[in-house]
DNA sequence: CGGCAGTTTGACCAACATCAAGTTGGGTGG
DNA sequence: CCACCCAACTTGATGTTGGTCAAACTGCCG
């Protein structure tokens, strides 16, 4: 678990993972990093999970030792650090909410939304009605992340496309025709749980 | 949800809960702070959370636009929000580990060993086998920071009396006669998810 | 044309939720 | 001091969601 790296960065391009994997393997993500995001553990030498990457990936990476000594002098340099740390841990609390008591079928509306928010702010285009996207990760992926199985996630992707909430060209292209709608299913109030 | 406070603080005595209600009425905890822990969102004006005193509790309290600039200038007070911050966040992706992976049993005997060891932490004792303490949660805040219903609590509480992993005086009262052996059935291996 | 990883679907099962009584214990008023 | 009350808790019977096991399907690569 989680490699005693003497490297710290960020992610350019790709979708890098952060997971636990428990003794008897039953795995779980903790975290989905995009491009812009954080990756690595300041002021620690352990890692508590692992940094897994699920795509291609360009990071730009610093060494741990430089960072740390860099941040210690440049007071912007930390506030923004901590600025999004407290993003991270607002997302981190709204995906507990998400595996403590949503139901499989919002668990999976609740990806599909959230992945949408992101890709179009890594994009840097709204998002509208009608977007599509390539998921990042596999079912497996998925089901680790939300804290399902496989066939779980297979069968409630089934039921939303079943009832036109989403339109799948194959496996891993979707498409949100309304993103309301989707919002209504995933069970956040209007305005839809401002996850990771 | 999370009123908008226009104050910021930190606990000295007694215990506070971090929740979330969606629209039906379903919660979920996603924080539990203890004396010394840090309450309230800085450099963002809504909190995302419900703060919840869950006993008798002091705070120290200090206006939101004071502790900001006092931040802003005081690089050492930033580094160190910014570590507990950190730290909150690891707490957060473990308590992510047990609410999408954990059995009913293996959550209920991750919170009592959690609960030992920062009751221990607030003590300043060290954590030995024989602990006592009481909880600070009632059967229902209990089931809502686990993800689970008040009569599940229950009944895997009965069946760790049953196993000799705890003793229980009465349903507030818990004593943890081999701690080593709680963590095992709580399935984090040996050295037992350090969470919040 | 296989072969294989990833996915889907079906039949069945188990863990946890729900619904419904009881039980306990501390606090109040007679 | 006792009787009652009520909230918190426990326990039992049954229901439902999601997990498990198993079999097929898809599409890509060699």
């Amino acid at each position: 678990m989680g490699e005693k790296t003497d490297f710290l960065g960020s992610v350019l391009e790709g979708c890098v993972s952060l997971s636990r994997i428990m003794a008897d393997g039953r795995r779980q993500m903790v975290g989905l990093l995009f491009p812009s995001d954080f990756i690595g553990r300041p002021m620690r030498p352990e890692a508590p999970f692992d940094a897994i990457a699920v795509s291609e990936v360009r990071l730009c990476i610093f060494s741990r030792s430089r960072f740390e000594s860099l941040l210690h002098d440049t007071p912007a340099l930390e506030q923004r650090l901590l600025e999004m740390t407290l993003d991270e841990l607002d997302s981190a609390r709204e995906w507990m909410v998400l595996l403590g008591r949503k139901t499989a079928k919002e668990k999976i509306a609740s990806f599909f939304a959230i992945a949408a928010r992101r890709l179009a702010a890594v994009r840097q285009v709204a998002l509208e009605d009608g977007v599509s996207l390539d998921l990042p990760l596999t079912r497996e992926d998925m089901a680790d992340y939300l804290g399902l199985t496989i066939e779980t996630v297979s069968r409630q992707i089934s039921v939303l496309k079943k009832e036109k909430l989403i339109i799948m060209r194959d496996a891993r292209h979707l498409t949100i025709p309304n993103y309301n709608a989707l919002l209504e299913v995933a069970g956040d109030d209007s305005d839809g749980g401002m996850i990771a």
